[in-house]
DNA sequence: CTCTACAGTGTTTTT
DNA sequence: CACTGTAGAG
């Protein structure tokens, strides 16, 4: 138990109360995420057994993480169960086989595949009403627990409302005919089946007696009742962040969940960390001052005892372009400083920024990864192959059939409506046959036979296998045999998939499935790069729990960052925390930049700099360039 | 039936 | 500009 030294008197602390509701609130960089590690390893050194303890991270990499770390502090080999809520929920939904015992587990593109079909069965026009409108007004919905018939109480005000009452409903009874969950049923069912099943519930609070939540600033309210249904019976719960850091609202998280947690358990033990271990005092000076505007907020201590430190750095650019290559410039710079790649970030506000920086590295042969941006297993060629899988562990997806029944083309375009009706009331057969016309008759039942044939092999195939045989046998791969550059790396992306399968040889019959799981719990901040030779470019978002020794933050115009399309004080709060979040990333070095023009949509727009920058401290900052106001003037930083 | 070309449209952040 | 969806040619 050594290594609790390493830790100062109240993280000790915090870590020690390991019984009874611990509420741990502190800023950036005071080792909240250190705590909650310790906690886990101090607790399988006490005897706890890890079948009994629950730690929920933000992210898949932050759980690897503190597996690693836990690994390396403890002589315990079995590790508790460590990962998201999502992670956590779809572990729980399978093993209870609730609410099916197979389900398909639903993305993005999938959602608004349904919900297009929802709307046009509904006449709602999509041009008048977008998509993806319907699409966050349901998972908001979900997010705060309420089912289409409860949503449709609170949703008689205006039309719209009534609108997407229907459609949640109506796209809910469509998810269900699949046997599909979307990401946020995975939280709303597991919520759902505890509330139904005492027997469950109390399986599942016994099991987890100790319970650990990261990043709880950000939790939303199926999040909240997820854990306050667990934690009831044995109240060994620990919670821990900071709602200065709170930047998910727009998803539906709510920090006062943070704030109401001494409330809800009266007995709690509240550890507050001062000591920020991270960052220099000129950053540090930086970052309060940013967050020190808001209003929503409960004034925190934060200090440290690094020294000062160097003066933040501020850069004004005429161009994107610009701005990029000076920032791989001054990369390359720090490189002979001694800095790794590794040691430096590039941070945005939005994807679309990146480019700029993409370019400028593969301009220079700078090697970089973008954290989150063209993720794999959005591309055309995975989805495809990855739905023949789903259509042979779970025949019920008819978006699966949809998507695959005529690629690569086969003589089965655009089926009607009545077929596909029927498909899904009675499911796949040959017995379609009879709503098809001609030819169609045989080469519907070419492409069942072909699907059945995979299907026996999906016993007797490791997975790795099987998914090379879906390849070659549905004509996939010899289509691309193409030459141009794209078609390469479609078989490339290809090849690149049957080779992750391969990790999941050995779970026999239950590969695939396992396979689609993790496959659709996949983050963007799990593509980070652990490789100490790329730099890393992503949001600010992406950067959460992070840190680096030198951080570049990017863009800082108002429209951008802020974002033009926070407007209401609360969104602009939330755009501040971001600024804190990004700024606290730092340990040493901060380069904050902007531009004069920014191209948005391919032309130039004038802009003038964040209020963020605006709001810098003269004495912390060195600016290279003039800062402007709208007018053009310059003006000075005071 | 399939593919391509173009028009129209829309850009925050993502589990 | 980049993505989607549709109309017409091949
Ligand atoms: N007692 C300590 N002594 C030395 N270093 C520490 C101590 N506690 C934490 N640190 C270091 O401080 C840094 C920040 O820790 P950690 O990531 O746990 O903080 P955090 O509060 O979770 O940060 P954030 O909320 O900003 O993501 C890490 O590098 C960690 O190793």
């Amino acid at each position: 138990m050594e290594f609790i030294k390493q830790l100062n008197d109240v993280q000790q602390a915090a870590v020690k109360a390991t019984e009874g509701p611990v509420l741990i609130i502190a800023g950036a960089g005071s080792g909240k995420t250190k705590v909650l590690t310790f906690r886990v390893a101090y607790l399988l050194e006490n005897g706890v057994k890890p079948e009994n303890i629950l730690a929920v991270t933000f992210t898949n990499k932050a759980a690897q993480e503190m597996k690693s770390r836990i690994a390396s502090l403890t002589k315990e080999l079995t590790q508790p169960f460590i990962g998201t809520f999502h992670g956590f929920a779809v572990s729980v939904l399978k093993k209870n086989s609730y609410p099916y015992p197979r389900f398909s587990i639903y993305d993005a593109s999938d959602q608004s595949k349904l919900i297009k079909e929802a709307l046009s069965e509904l006449r709602i026009s999509g041009s008048e009403y977008k998509p993806s409108l319907f699409k966050e007004i349901i998972s908001r919905a979900k997010n705060e627990l309420l089912e289409p018939s409860e949503y449709a109480l609170s949703a008689k005000t205006s039309f719209e409302k009534k609108a997407a009452a229907q459609v949640y409903d109506l796209y809910q009874k469509k998810l269900s005919a699949n046997q599909a969950l979307d990401f946020d049923d995975l939280l709303m069912r597991i919520v759902e089946l505890f509330r139904r099943n005492h027997p469950a519930l109390e399986k599942h609070q016994d099991r987890f007696k100790y319970i650990l939540v990261d990043e709880y600033q950000d939790t939303n309210t199926a999040q909240y009742e997820l854990i306050r249904l667990l934690s009831q019976k044995h109240k060994n719960i620990c919670v821990v962040g900071d709602i200065d850091q709170a930047i998910y609202g727009w998803r539906g998280a709510d920090f006062r969940n943070i704030l109401k947690f001494e409330t809800d358990y009266p007995e709690t033990k509240v550890f507050k960390l001062e000591q920020n271990y991270r960052s220099t005092k000129n950053i540090l000076s930086a970052a309060q001052t940013i967050i020190e505007k808001n209003v929503l907020r409960k004034p925190k201590m934060l200090w440290t005892d690094k020294p000062g430190g160097e003066k933040l750095k501020i850069f004004v650019f005429e161009k994107a372009s610009q701005e990029a290559a000076f920032v791989i410039d001054e990369v390359k710079r720090l490189l002979g400083l001694g800095f790794n790649l590794a040691d430096c970030a590039v941070l945005y506000r939005t994807n679309a920024q990146s480019r700029a920086f993409e370019e400028a590295c593969l301009g220079s042969g700078m090697p970089y990864k973008v954290v989150g941006a063209f993720r794999f297993y959005e591309r055309k060629e995975i989805k495809d192959v990855l739905s023949y899988l789903k259509v042979i562990i779970q025949p019920k997806d008819i978006l699966a059939w949809k998507r695959i029944i005529n690629v690569p083309p086969r003589n089965l375009p655009k089926l009607s409506e009545v077929f596909w009706e029927k498909a899904q009331k009675e499911g796949v057969s040959g017995e379609l046959t009879s709503v098809l016309k001609g030819p169609k008759k045989e080469a519907f039942l070419n492409f069942l036979r072909l699907v059945e044939s995979l299907k026996d092999k999906s016993f007797s195939l490791k997975l790795s296998d099987l998914v090379k045989e879906i390849a070659d046998k549905t004509g996939y791969l010899e289509r691309l045999s193409g030459k141009s550059w794209e078609e390469q790396e479609r078989i490339e992306n290809i090849n690149e998939l049957i080779s992750i399968a391969k990790q999941f040889d050995d779970h026999k019959s239950e590969a695939a499935e396992k396979f689609l799981d993790s496959v659709a719990l996949i983050q963007d901040a799990d593509t980070l790069s652990d490789d100490k030779n790329s730099l890393n470019l992503m949001t600010m978002h992406a950067v959460k729990g992070l840190e680096f020794k030198a951080v570049f933050v990017c863009g800082l115009e108002e429209g951008i960052f802020p974002h033009s399309r926070a407007d209401s004080k609360e969104e602009l709060e939330e755009e501040r925390r971001l600024c804190y979040v990004a700024l606290t990333r730092a340990k040493e070095k901060i380069y904050l930049s902007c531009v004069r023009q920014r191209n948005l949509f391919g032309s130039y727009n004038e802009s003038i700099p964040s209020r963020f920058l605006l709001e810098m401290p003269a004495e912390l900052v060195e600016v290279q360039g003039e800062v402007w106001d709208e007018d053009g003037i310059s003006i000075q930083l005071d």
